[in-house]
DNA sequence: TTTGGCATGTAATCCGTTACATGATTAG
DNA sequence: CTAATCATGTAACGGATTACATGCCAAA
């Protein structure tokens, strides 16, 4: 079976931490682009008709505003959507197929020339830090924001802060490992 | 633009480590599900047609042999596939787009049921224990296989290695939260 | 006045998976 | 004898991205 879309899932979500203040579907985009950036994405192509899809189904319902000439939509969760998100939170965890094309260079490695290697490494250690910069500064912000989601913020933000420090700190094993590659020639 | 496929150079990069040895579709697949299947994957009904476009553009080259009544066809790569090959590593590194379903699943956390959260844990924790071992594994047996390729084996392995420690301190750190979060009720 | 943000959508296209199809050999 | 492995492919389908299309408002 194919791995069914998972962009409603994202906006009932989302929909139901705001909880009954709506949103419309450019708010939801940009949340989407900013605050979990680093954890999903979504196109325009997927966002709008899925939200269409949500509202003839019933999970979600829509209000037609005018604010200053500008027409949007604000979209509401109803308890169906509520009740399908968290039978989709409480099904099992649909792995993603692995595909890290920066690791799978570096094992053809040998195919290719060192320099284009450490840079892409160099590369991937300067995203590294930024993403560790960015989690700690979510963490930090987290602590003085009690709410009940807060924890799942922190653990979030957590995952994000363990998973840059492990490319971090490979970077690092790895251009080691390259400069001992030049000088052993 | 769209992402252009990159089975083409999953393809040309274990021909290229295999020298001059041929291959055919089934072996480079089953390569692909076994020394990589960490890093990368793919289906049968991409990696024939692949094979197919490689032919017809040049870049390897197949032979059509008969085993004991099977029929197979081996591909070796051509200096033009090589050429290829090496302009796709020294090209920078395609970042694969964010879709982490347990961390989105975590972060809507306030709107499921925590049982259900501890489970997909404690199941990305016994990935994580899994994912530790075999790149482990895979390090030591590096050790005793000196190659023009082995420090890139090795290098590809410390990454899993760091990674899974990463999401396995996660893990851990997650469930701590968790108990916490069910003594404060 | 023009750039950028707000705001919503559609169509073409492509990547990729799954299911289907076929058939021979070898090990249990 | 039958299950697993070897071996290669195709067609249908669906998810997802990109490009295109439109239009208003506010600020520089």
């Amino acid at each position: 079976m194919a791995r069914s879309s998972r962009t409603p899932f994202v906006i009932l979500g989302l929909l139901g931490l705001s909880g009954r203040t709506p949103r419309s579907g450019y708010e939801i985009k940009k949340v989407i682009d900013t605050v979990i950036s680093s954890v999903w994405h979504e196109s325009d192509g997927q966002l709008y008709p899925a939200l269409k899809e949500l509202e003839a189904s019933g999970a979600i319902t829509a209000r037609e505003v005018n604010k200053k000439g500008r027409r949007k939509t604000l979209y509401t969760i109803t308890p169906q959507g509520r009740k399908r998100l968290r039978t989709w939170l409480a099904s099992p965890v649909e792995l993603g197929r692995p595909r890290d094309e920066l690791i799978l260079k570096l094992f053809f490695g040998s195919e290719g020339e060192l320099p284009d290697l450490i840079r892409h490494v160099e590369e991937h250690r300067r995203r590294a830090e930024a993403g560790l910069a960015q989690c700690r500064q979510w963490e930090r912000e987290g602590e003085r924001n009690p709410s009940r989601y807060r924890p799942f913020l922190q653990l979030t933000a957590r995952a994000g802060v363990r998973l840059s420090e492990a490319n971090l700190r490979w970077a690092e094993e790895a251009l080691t490992a390259f400069s001992a590659m030049n000088s052993a020639r």
